[in-house]
DNA sequence: TACGCAAATGAGAATGATTATCACTTCTCG
DNA sequence: CGAGAAGTGATAATCATTCTCATTTGCGTA
């Protein structure tokens, strides 16, 4: 059964769109950059519209929270198969996956107070190699 | 130079009751249970004050946040010298500090991909083991 | 192919944590 | 004693996200 964005909910041209937008950008977005992306396409949606398909396709899988930026939540296309995390370029937005730091480690928190961990939260923020790049070049570039 | 509650700031009938508050609670609060936890005793306090000294509890270093429940900021009395993360009981909200588990481990993005991480977040949550235990005795008991 | 209805849409209201205002009150210090 | 800086608090403002509800639409089925 193959992964869609929407699970085996119903499509509709707003959803398709959104999906779009969400490949077209190709890195973490917020809901908001869904709602600027597609105000000038095609077919516009509504902010409710937005938000409910993110949830969607959250739940199916097709995307994943990876974060937040200025109070704003962060989703990324990054089909997950084993527990990992995300290393997101505060810059472009570029999302690479990372292995969890925790697996590998002794924790200290479990072994020396017992404490049984039942969730966890790893993000990492910085720059790809892309932008530290151009930062070496360019002074100053946006965000 | 000692670390006081509020820094090298000015104190106030408030401001004594609302730091009294943190060390009684013991363990990771919200700005919620501050206004709830002042709002029986001698000296109560406005929200907006309670908001400000929290702030300036965490710019002093007398308290840290340490993770979010519900929507709503957490904030822990946890003195730190290194750098460091927290397990955060989320049955009794007991916090316990850890190693941070990216200095011991060759981090992935960074090796694999030239990624340069500036920041990151991690916490954990989990029963600590006082709470474990009692989950064994009794069957439910709340949040 | 026509129906029926659950699912989706969207404009706008509601929520809820946090911050900003602003008119006081209270320290601090020369 | 002032003057000015800092703190207070009721209240309004922000702002991301969720909820409402009347209306439309996708789609399985007869
Ligand atoms: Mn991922
Ligand atoms: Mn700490
Ligand atoms: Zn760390
Ligand atoms: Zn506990």
């Amino acid at each position: 059964m193959r992964i869609t964005p929407y699970g085996r909910a119903r499509t509709s041209r707003q959803r398709d769109t959104i999906a779009e937008a969400v490949e077209l950008i190709g890195a973490a977005f917020t809901v908001d950059d869904l709602v600027c992306a597609i105000r000038d396409r095609r077919a516009g949606a509504g902010v409710a519209t937005v938000y409910r398909a993110v949830s969607a396709m959250e739940e199916s899988g097709w995307i994943e929270r990876v974060g937040s930026r200025e109070g704003r939540a962060l989703y990324a296309r990054c089909r997950g198969g084993a527990h990992h995390h995300h290393a997101v370029c505060t810059s472009c937005g570029t999302v690479l996956a990372t292995d969890c730091p925790l697996e590998a480690a002794a924790l200290s928190a479990e072994v020396e107070h017992g404490f049984t961990v039942t969730a966890h939260e790893v993000t990492l923020y910085g720059l790809c190699r892309t932008c530290q790049v151009s930062e070496n070049n360019a002074a100053g570039d946006g965000d």
